[in-house]
DNA sequence: TGCAATGCCTCTAAATCTGAGGTATGCTCT
DNA sequence: AGAGCATACCTCAGATTTAGAGGCATTGCA
């Protein structure tokens, strides 16, 4: 089981807060969630590309230290997109919740 | 977002309290997440044959009113396998809320 | 008789994720 | 100076899970 489709939800909540890069997107995903949620950086960065053609991010290459670094921005679109999956995630995972706890 | 991977924990745990067949489960399904959940038969049988050969399940058919169902009961094995398959929903889905809620 | 509901099935395609591969820089230790 | 690790980005083949469309047959009701 790998709850599939949480990974964007995650993204534009992390960026919600503050803008950042995809390596340092993964550490907090893995940090925050003390090493639960592990997403490879083959996942990561193709979600990424796809955030940013469907208008939720924007990016930008910044150079510090000698080090190339391209950082996200989330957009208002993508702020709209967040609340909309947050409330999908909630119902969803509530409802699994409820039979997973054996009412019937 | 569609929380991929959850379908098989729902059917061992609709399982684990009773024996049932392929279209009641998924009435189950829908019924008890009050319309939430609601997985296709095209999703739900070929995941029952998994199971089944995974030796999570056995399977009969039965004829009732002149109507042939095959009826599915969890083994032992598939016990187990919802007991890990509901830890791991637990951790999963714990860690994303964390996230979510905002916590850095 | 027609039509919805019941009950099973298969197939293609889409979406998501893993795992492996690649490239390159900066830092620390020996 | 070289080795090795962390940082930082990327692509691609393949696996898994699901949706959507199609099919077939029976029962029960209007």
């Amino acid at each position: 089981m790998n709850l599939k489709g949480s990974l964007s939800t995650l993204i534009l909540q992390i960026l919600s807060y503050d803008i950042s890069h995809g390596y340092d997107i993964a550490g907090r995903i893995k940090r925050q969630s003390e090493g639960v949620l592990d997403f490879k950086d083959g996942t990561l960065y193709p979600t990424l590309h796809l955030l940013e053609r469907d208008g939720f991010l924007t990016s930008e290459e910044m150079t510090e230290n000698g080090r190339v670094r391209r950082y996200y921005k989330i957009t208002e679109k993508g702020l709209k997109e967040l609340a909309t999956q947050k409330n999908t995630w909630q119902k969803m995972s509530g409802a699994i919740n409820t039979i997973l706890e054996g009412a019937r």
